[in-house]
DNA sequence: GCGACAAATGAACCTCGGTTAATTACGGCG
DNA sequence: CGCCGTAATTAACCGAGGTTCATTTGTCGC
């Protein structure tokens, strides 16, 4: 376990969340960061014509929050939601980076943490970018294939970025 | 200025780019970080298919580096070219990190550096995975109506994720 | 102004994914 | 076992964007 999601243990709240409970909804002002213990998140979008749009899907060990909200405290650009009963531990970012100006540990801690997102994020860009649906696929269930079991077809597809039929004709074609 | 910005300034070297020329690329080992000084900077990944895709156009003030090359020293992802004569800031990013495990302003300057390069992915992410491409090149002509007067069409099309054709057609149906 | 080359546009055809709606699995549960 | 609600699949049709190639428009160097 690295250091910082210790940290986050030591100084966070404890937040249960039932299947289908929002840890924060689009648009909410909430620059929480949470560290997931067990369970599974799913952070989607909400396009202006209704649409989901899943950007991650955030499984045991996970750290989310939204990047706007924890740096420009904006609103949250996106929904986190429970698929699954999950518990998380949730710790204001506000906290983190105030006590990161005296403490260096933490600010390394922190350093760390952002890194990892942004490579994360850096790699799924990539995905969007470059790759095809059935690629995108394919991918997912070769570097996932838990989530893969875990979440239903239509948020698979939502996740790909494309329709449940979509997935479905994909899916025929490969066999 | 931000302050990271100085400190890259202080402690970089410069590297001045021809029109053409790359500061690095694809499959490189390169973990240096880049300060834009003046001109413009392309990053971009080359397909399998050799088709090439566009992460994002870098103009004075920007900073960019392989992530995935910076915090974990493997190849970069895509490759780095200036489409302007550019004169750029190199520093590599290890000196920095080292160097933030004792300074805590450093520390505390790539915590903003690294939070500001994730809420950019965040948003590119968003504008990948919930818009169509008639929106992505409104949203781009609305945000950066300077970057696409500098570059080429097939450069524009290339960054929207579609074919120079297909710009075309969208131009006119705008019109 | 003229020739040459690249950039941009246009047209014809194709493919993939979206849309809509019907059909088929797959559970609980009385 | 049969019923019902949900998830998944299939089919038919449409439209946006890809592909290929031809044509037009720039934009230089001379």
């Amino acid at each position: 376990m690295s250091l910082f999601q210790k940290l986050m243990i030591q100084n966070g709240r404890k937040v249960a969340l039932e299947s289908g409970d929002h840890a924060f909804m689009q648009g909410d002002s909430n620059s929480n960061i949470y560290f997931v213990q067990s369970g599974l998140l799913k952070a989607y979008y909400i396009r202006a014509d209704g649409k989901e749009h899943i950007k991650s899907f955030l499984p045991e060990g996970s750290i989310i929050g939204s990047m706007v909200a924890l740096v420009d405290g904006d609103p949250c650009t996106f929904s986190l939601v429970a698929s699954e009963p999950t518990t998380t531990i949730a710790l204001p970012y506000k906290i983190l980076a105030d006590a990161a100006q005296s403490d260096i540990g933490l600010a390394n801690a922190l350093v760390g943490f952002l890194g990892t997102y942004g490579k994360r994020k850096e790699q799924r860009e990539y995905q969007l970018l470059s790759l095809s649906a059935e690629d995108r696929f394919a991918l997912l269930v070769e570097t996932m294939p838990d989530i893969a079991d875990r979440v239903s077809q239509a948020d698979l597809a939502a996740y790909i970025g494309i329709t449940p039929q979509a997935l479905s004709r994909i899916k025929r074609r490969l066999k």
